[in-house]
Formats: structure tokens, C-alpha cells, sequence
DNA sequence: TTAATTGATATCAATATAGTATCAGTTCAA
DNA sequence: TTGAACTGATACTATATTGATATCAATTAA
């Protein structure tokens, strides 16, 4: 069961990317370089975060593209949600002769439980998050340095 | 994103009616019947749910199928490790330059400790749990009845 | 003996995921 | 003012996964 698919994956490294070099634009074949991210797949990923309000682009030579919101307000859910849709455990998974009433139906409410639980994880971790969580690990392993 | 696929739904509610009737042999046909679920298919579901030690099979005429372990010992975390295999977040996500020390990567973490907030909430519902709401909420519905 | 069953497998169809190709339009800079 | 470096838009292909069907041998109860 693979919880993220290359889409989300690489649009999260996309994003990472575009979190850490604010107020510049970065060309889809920086971002596919260095993040060995297959250059046409990540553009049509980066198209669809423009349509999301995510970032922003700007066409021609040195265009490239930039983040619009805040690192912080964009929750992996989110991604999630748009590379791969909204999360559903089941349609409806017991039905007829096992479950009477849908309106009051207690399986249903659980298996929405873990739904909302399983979103509300995705929820609390951001690119903003990320991109801290990241700074502190490189630093822990070279200095203040963010080279490697 | 779906969260349960097909076979695990349907392997869920096979054990539910296996649960529900413990002591006798299910056929494949009436489960598939009752249930909706497409024969052939749930024959291969049941196989596979011999192989992991859920249930046991008699064969021939008045044969079938029967829970082997307590529906209690049976989370539905099992279930879709059996039919969508493990939970995993991703191999790795951050590689290269975004992530120096795959050892003390914190991103790592953060990605696993949700991997087990999902797995441990899935761990959490059991069959025999969930037998005893389906028992409740039809007891609210039609009196102490249980048959439609 | 035969109908009702499971065991074991092979095959197929539908869908989703991953990746490629192409061309038109925009912008910067030589 | 031209051309290289870009994005916009979209069509296409390949591969993997999921969902479903088909077949036939072996077993068992009536
Ligand atoms: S789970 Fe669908 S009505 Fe109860
Ligand atoms: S996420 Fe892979 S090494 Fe950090």
C-alpha cells in the first residue's frame, strides 16, 4: 500500500526546492535536475500547482517558477488531495443485509474516524515544517553549512 | 486515494458473515451472493485468507468456509497488509542534496511516525469490533431482530 | 453416482500511474 | 531582431495495479 505516489513525492521535493530560495524564479530543468525528477512529468506537476494556488511562474528566458503561498500554509494533505484525491477509506463497505440504517451506522462512523485521523496527520505536517526539519538535520551533520 | 481497495473491502465483509456464523461452513456461493461480491473473485480472497491462517475450508458437498482465529485477533490493519501489502509512506523521499544523512533524518521520522499513527489506528479495529457495532446499530433499528 | 463444493491456476479487462513528445507562445539578452 | 531559454497546453505511450472471469481437477454428502 504506497501512501504517496511519485506524483505527490516529487511535487513535495518541488516544493522544498522552491521553499528554500524565496523571491527567485526557478526553471522546471533546475528543479528536474536536481531532483532527478522526470523533466516533462514534473512540469505537468508544476502546471497543476499553478491551477491549486501554490506557485506562481513566469514564461521566458530566466522565468521559472516561484512559491505563492506561505510554506506553512500548505500541508502535505493538501498535496495529497490534489495528486491523488481526496482521501476515502470506502464508498460504503457493508451494505444491505449488514447494515440496516446507513444514517446511524456505527462502522461507518469508525471507518470515518480513521479518515479524519489519517487527514488530520497529513495536516500537521508542512513544506514549511519540512523545509525546517531539513535545515536542522544539515546542520546537525556540517555545521551551519547547507551545501551538500 | 483510495485507502481500501476492493479485495480488502470485500475480504472484510467475508468476515463478517464468517464471524457472524461461527460453529457452520459458509459457502463462497452465499457469501458471494449475500454480500454482492463477484465469485470467482471472493474464491481467491478466501484462498488467500487460508494461506495467512484467518479461516479454514471444508471441502465438497456442504462444504465451505469457517473463522479459525477470534474475530477479535483480526485487525483490519491485517487484512490490508494481506491484500495491499505493508504501509509505506515512501522508499525515500528526500534523497541527494535535500538530505545528507538518510541515518538521523528527521523528515524520515516525521514521514514514519505518521506511517505508524495510520497503521495503529487501522490496528485498532478489529472484526470482532466491528461485529459488535453492526450488532448495535441494527439492535437500535429493528428491536433485537437480526435478519434483514 | 452426482451435484455441490473447494483447490489451483491461467487469463483477461479496466483503470491508474508513470513517463514522453510536440508545438506554440513569451521573454531576455546578445 | 533574432535566437535561446523558458512556460502553456495537450496528446500520446508504457507499465503496473486492480478487478474480474474461466477452467478443470479433487473432494464430499446425500
Ligand atoms: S457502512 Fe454503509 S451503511 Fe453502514
Ligand atoms: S528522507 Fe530519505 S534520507 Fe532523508
Amino acid at each position: 500500500m504506497k501512501v504517496l505516489t511519485k506524483k505527490t513525492d516529487y511535487a513535495i521535493r518541488a516544493l522544498l526546492m522552491l521553499g528554500s530560495k524565496r523571491g527567485v524564479y526557478l526553471s522546471a530543468k533546475a528543479i528536474s535536475t536536481e531532483q532527478d525528477i522526470p523533466y516533462q512529468f514534473l512540469r505537468g506537476l508544476l502546471q497543476e500547482m499553478i491551477r491549486h494556488d501554490l506557485i506562481i511562474s513566469k514564461e521566458g528566458a530566466q522565468g521559472g517558477f516561484m512559491l505563492k503561498k506561505d510554506p506553512d500554509e500548505i500541508p502535505i494533505a493538501q498535496l495529497i488531495e490534489i495528486f491523488q484525491g481526496k482521501v476515502q477509506v470506502s464508498e460504503c463497505m457493508f451494505r444491505k443485509q449488514l447494515c440496516a440504517n446507513r444514517a446511524r451506522c456505527v462502522l461507518r462512523h469508525e471507518i470515518m474516524r480513521i479518515e479524519q485521523v489519517v487527514n488530520s496527520e497529513f495536516d500537521k505536517v508542512t513544506i514549511g515544517k519540512l523545509i525546517r526539519d531539513l535545515d536542522a538535520a544539515n546542520g546537525m551533520t556540517h555545521g551551519s553549512g547547507e551545501t551538500a
